[in-house]
DNA sequence: CTGTTTTGTGCAAAGGTTTGCACAGTGCGA
DNA sequence: TCGCACTGTGCAAACCTTTGCACAAAACAG
């Protein structure tokens, strides 16, 4: 059964395409019989406008692009729930691309987005990324852009983020008022930003609280739980190790707990542990896991609504949004 | 900056689009001169046809559509991972929509992915729907379709399970064997297919050693950790409780072992504890759980082989396909 | 009754491809 | 010389919608 066109309800109805194109539209130049008897067909018939033919004709998809490293991170899939409910409201479908933090698949999926012709590119870098002409050219070619979580800085498009360097000082700031006096940091590649970020927060808690810089204590990681692993038992190994350990991610945190675990150290007696994103795991592992909370779905639903504010008027300035994060105090570091 | 067309290309050789188009497929009848006039230009001007328009003229979209429950369920997250490597293989895009487990969510889908004209669909159902007519008008307009992990018995298409039935039966062996002797499930809704067959397997391993079935012992939850945990209290508050534990999910089993906990009852000790999907987080709580480690990334890919195959030659035949599984068995319960 | 506005509808183009058919030119056998 | 096959290209339709413009009829003002 094939779906029924434009065509066919003029034909039934001895009018032009046209007239019934605008009859659906309701055009004020069709008389109301008119309007009445095609908006009746239509309906008996359930005609819906073929969207391929809207979509060439109309130069737009109502569709938006959505790029995270991974969707099997439960921040992402979090997030996309909250991209994916806006735009539903607002009446677009969104596809979602996965950049296994490589950056030649980013690349190749901006080249994709761009070719079926999305409305608009939300992003959140893939770690490998270093380079941004791909970006470059979705705003040359007026698609607008919205990065959100693992940023671009040096691109001048609309942004939403929390406040890593914030979020990080208290996580270390924590880790400190209970005691942790050498601190290790489990960072992430040092080209992300928001690694970087994170870092610079932890330095600030340690100056604050007057507590030395030990460039030892930083172990870079990729985002696989094999770094983590084994840059925990980097750091334990270290001739003067930590008491305390700040990851910036959680998948880093758990690798980190079963290093620990494995070399029968213990949390938090021996070594406390704070971890990044509140990911549902850090609640069930034991102990549980001091984290940062922070809401990924509000910022898929930000970072959407930044995106249909340049849809709709392209004029718009950009804009950062920082989002609120709290600290979630468990087990993991003594009390 | 526009893309460019068949159009300029045709107008800078001074030939007509047609020529264009048939140049840049190697069709026969272009002379070897005009296509290398052309297929040099094309490759310099960085020509790539407008989707949209081929959408168009060849009614095929090259996407393929995939509903899944929810993509921050780690094995649907890896089934797409599965299903898009394929997909990309063969150069087509997907199209991740969620039912949110919601039948109305489904249909909505359904609906959209359709009107969009993707070339076929690939679906794990939500667990409301117990009605499948939004299915059977998929066939009708002669889409292909192709159902994974939780299928529809009522509709002759292509097919990718595990045996439910015998990893469920196995999984309660073990426990039986193990020393459990009163064993509750967690059963998912009742009218979810693969939940079933798990509660089958679940009797037929109790037949198989002689034990006695008690329908108090069944406690039927919804996908909610909520639900996994108000059941668990349930089972062990019942006058005579179990001594063991099959929950048909690990998100389940992950509750169960939080409402343990809570109790003060030890795992494996009072209570053994077994799950179903290796789910990541099963490895890292403590103890490590039981479960049945299934492949999602391949049944994935192999859903998409087989939506492939009928893309190819709609007279293939549909198919069932049984993947294998595996016991995987940790501390959860007593050796 | 003429001239202007308003109302209702249709024609055709546009969006960019693919493709059946037609046509012109060339080569070749008889 | 004619007929025929083959080669290389172009025209135009088709996919389905939206929309600027034109046009006819009706309504209305003077």
């Amino acid at each position: 059964m094939k779906p029924i066109t434009l065509k066919e309800i003029a034909e039934r109805l001895n009018v032009s395409t046209s007239t019934v194109s605008r009859a659906l539209h309701n055009h004020p130049r069709i008389s109301s019989a008119t309007k009445r008897a095609v908006q009746a067909l239509a309906q008996e018939l359930n005609f819906q406008p073929n969207p391929l033919a809207m979509n060439l004709r109309m130069q737009r998809t109502k569709t938006i692009g959505v790029i995270v490293p991974k969707i099997s991170y439960p921040f992402y899939a979090s997030a996309i729930s909250g991209i994916e409910s806006v735009a539903i409201r607002e009446g677009y479908n969104i596809v979602i691309c996965q950049s296994n933090e490589s950056y030649e698949r980013e690349v190749a999926n901006i080249t994709s987005l761009l070719l079926s012709r999305v409305d608009g590119i939300v992003v959140s870098l893939a770690g490998e990324t270093e380079e941004y002409s791909h970006f470059q050219e979705v705003l040359d070619r007026g698609v607008p852009l919205v990065f959100f979580n693992r940023i671009c800085p040096e691109l001048s498009v609309s942004q939403v983020v929390i406040d890593n360097f914030s979020a990080a000082r208290q996580a270390v700031g924590s880790l400190i008022q209970h005691g942790c006096r050498r601190i290790g940091l489990l960072a992430g590649p040092s080209k992300v930003n928001i690694s970087n970020e994170r870092l610079r927060g932890y330095q600030r808690a340690l100056t604050q609280y007057k507590l030395p810089f030990d460039p030892d204590l930083i172990a870079h990681c990729d985002y696989s739980e094999a770094s983590g692993y084994a840059q925990t038992v980097h750091l334990i190994q270290l001739p003067n190790p930590p008491d305390g350990i700040f990851a910036v991610s959680d998948r880093l945190a758990i690798a980190a707990l079963q290093a620990l675990r494995d070399h029968g150290i213990r949390i938090p007696k021996d070594m406390a542990l704070v971890g990044f994103n509140n990911d549902p795991v850090t609640a069930v592992v034991s102990p549980p896991l001091t984290t940062i909370d922070q809401n990924p779905e509000q910022m898929g639903e930000t970072a959407a609504q930044l995106l249909f504010q340049q849809l709709r008027n392209s004029k718009t300035d950009i804009e950062q949004v920082v989002l609120k994060t709290q600290l979630l105090e468990r087990n993991s570091v003594k009390k």
